[in-house]
DNA sequence: TTGTACGCGTTATCAC
DNA sequence: GTGATAACGCGTACAA
């Protein structure tokens, strides 16, 4: 095994042709005489070929390369959608390349930028914070879809969950359960998915005619640090509550060691649901009733889109479904 | 804000000079008129013009492109390193391209010929099982980083934590703790890693005069759910056992779950250690004792020491400890 | 200090 | 079917 540097004028040199027969038979579309195919062919391989990609975009225009833009790595959710985005990916011919705009405008331009002068071929945002009028542009200039965010009137170009009704469904499920006074820890208070769960909490409650009481209402910042806070906060209102929804599952743990912590019983006491699913929370103790969010689906899906529209096609998004994963950290009320 | 695509020759006519000057103040290595150089950045400026790095590349040779090659991303440890190396390069002006070996070394040698083609700058390899002369090959090509997994001989190239050592640690832990019959769930059997963690619970064992039992060793693949499995294999054997020391945390998640579903309280009854410390580990129901990876830390090194390697510089590669981090799934056998 | 001309490895457009 | 030859955008000797 060795890892040659040949290009393909010594492939045309050993296999006696022309380099334009090389190109041909390396893009495979155009007619070559299958016996000089076989020659090149078989230069190719003894001289351990490999394209130069560089001289390839260059060339063609086509790197072959899509710009991810990631939020601040390290985040459950987004990191699930960029495992599914690399394996959609995978076999395509497409590499992704990753920046991180960490959730600020202005870095999120800039790195934008940066893959742009790398003349990606296409470009998929996870989640972000830019406005309507850059995406807009970006969308003129090449095949573009969003992840894990709804862009309104972008629909057919974002992959994403409706946060407001999966988290709707969530609190639904706790009324079923007969939970009255159910206290919310939420996320990050400009963070758009942290306003539409919030927004499903809200909703449930008024379609319950319950009115939401401040009292119950809980800042957070998607961290399991914010969760223990967020109960510490509770407990010392004295306000009485059976339940908690939480803005993601981070949260969740911390509420539910916060509550540990305070002799609590978790369902027993104190209902809990979260949001996200991610990988732990069904080996939680108990396991964690949560929305799931199939991030990883949404990055293959998105992945797979975006392939479709740098290749001319169309591509049809698939609507995505938060699902509520009934497990044990909700109990009936009596 | 748009996203022009203007070239070195648009700007040398908007500044009426030649492409070589505009080239000259762009990568600032010459000796310019301020005069000319100010126009030319003012063309370049008010043109939104972005370097073409296909162009660059071939023409310079250097992609200021990394390969990162993951195996199987998901994995919490290795997720940390990732994240690491997207923050080493965060700043720099390499980009990290990541591919994906799934932990098989005809995949891996495939991405990492994937890479080569794209004329990277530099190699990251995460973890991965090619051969020491695969190794050796691709050293002598470019520069490369392994992370993750020590490669004998290699130590200079490499970012690791000593496993064995680490492994040793936590259970002496356990010794120290009154702890006799201690229980091992091993991580994939045909993983360094594993090998490593069970043969510093072999030594820490074996250094307080206690012979391994069989009985007490189970198979894991590093999830939960063989952390579920070995704690029902165990409780089946009948065995007595007060602790468990786990290959990692999932597979602790796993164990703990089952020890409560069994009636059996931790750590009152039974004590667990972990091995990596990932993000929820803190916020287990008890907080789980573990030894910290600095996975972040690891990927930041690696990526920092590349970047010198990639610049010519010779890299001094810090020495990882695993760190046993003290929390409150370890109890005191009276 | 600045401009000219060539090369980087490939694809694309012509002829043959 | 195949082979010259001109792009592609930039860096860089070399000359001016």
């Amino acid at each position: 095994m060795r890892f040659n540097t040949t290009t393909i004028k010594d492939i045309a040199e050993r296999a006696n042709v022309s380099k334009s027969t090389v190109s041909r038979v390396i893009n495979d579309k155009a007619i070559v005489n299958s016996r000089t195919r076989l020659a090149v062919l078989d230069a190719m391989k003894s001289l351990g070929y490999e394209p130069n990609f560089f001289a390839r975009s260059l060339a063609s225009g086509l790197s072959m390369t899509v710009g991810v833009v990631t939020q601040k790595l390290g985040s459950p959710f987004y990191d699930m959608i960029s495992q599914g985005v690399i394996q959609g990916f995978a076999g395509t011919g497409y590499s992704p390349l990753f920046v991180d705009g960490q959730w600020e405008e202005s870095t999120e331009l800039e790195v934008i930028r940066t893959v742009l002068g790398r003349k990606v071929d296409g470009l998929l945002l996870l989640g972000g914070d830019i406005s309507e009028q850059d995406l807009s542009d970006l969308k003129d200039r090449l095949p573009t879809i969003v992840v894990g965010k709804e862009v309104p009137g972008w629909q057919d170009q974002c992959v994403f969950v409706d946060n407001v009704g999966a988290a709707r469904n969530a609190v639904k499920h706790l009324l079923e359960f007969g939970h009255r006074n159910i206290a919310m820890v939420c996320g990050i208070s400009c963070h758009q998915d942290a306003i539409r769960r919030y927004e499903g909490y809200r909703l449930a409650l008024s379609e319950a005619g319950i009115e939401v009481d401040p009292g119950l209402v809980l800042e957070g910042d998607f961290s399991a640090q914010s969760g223990i806070m967020a109960v510490n906060t509770l407990l010392m209102r004295g306000k009485p509550f059976s339940a908690v929804f939480c803005a993601n599952d981070m949260v969740a743990y911390g509420v539910r060691l916060a509550l540990q912590r305070k002799g609590i019983r978790v369902p027993e006491d104190v209902s809990i649901v979260g949001f996200d699913d991610q990988g732990e929370s069904a080996y939680m103790c108990p396991p964690l009733t949560t929305v799931r969010q199939p991030g990883n689906e949404m990055g293959e899906a998105a992945a797979a889109g975006l392939v479709k529209l740098m290749q001319g096609e169309t591509c049809r998004l698939p609507v995505m479904q938060g699902e509520l994963k009934y497990r044990e950290s909700v109990a009936r009320l009596i």
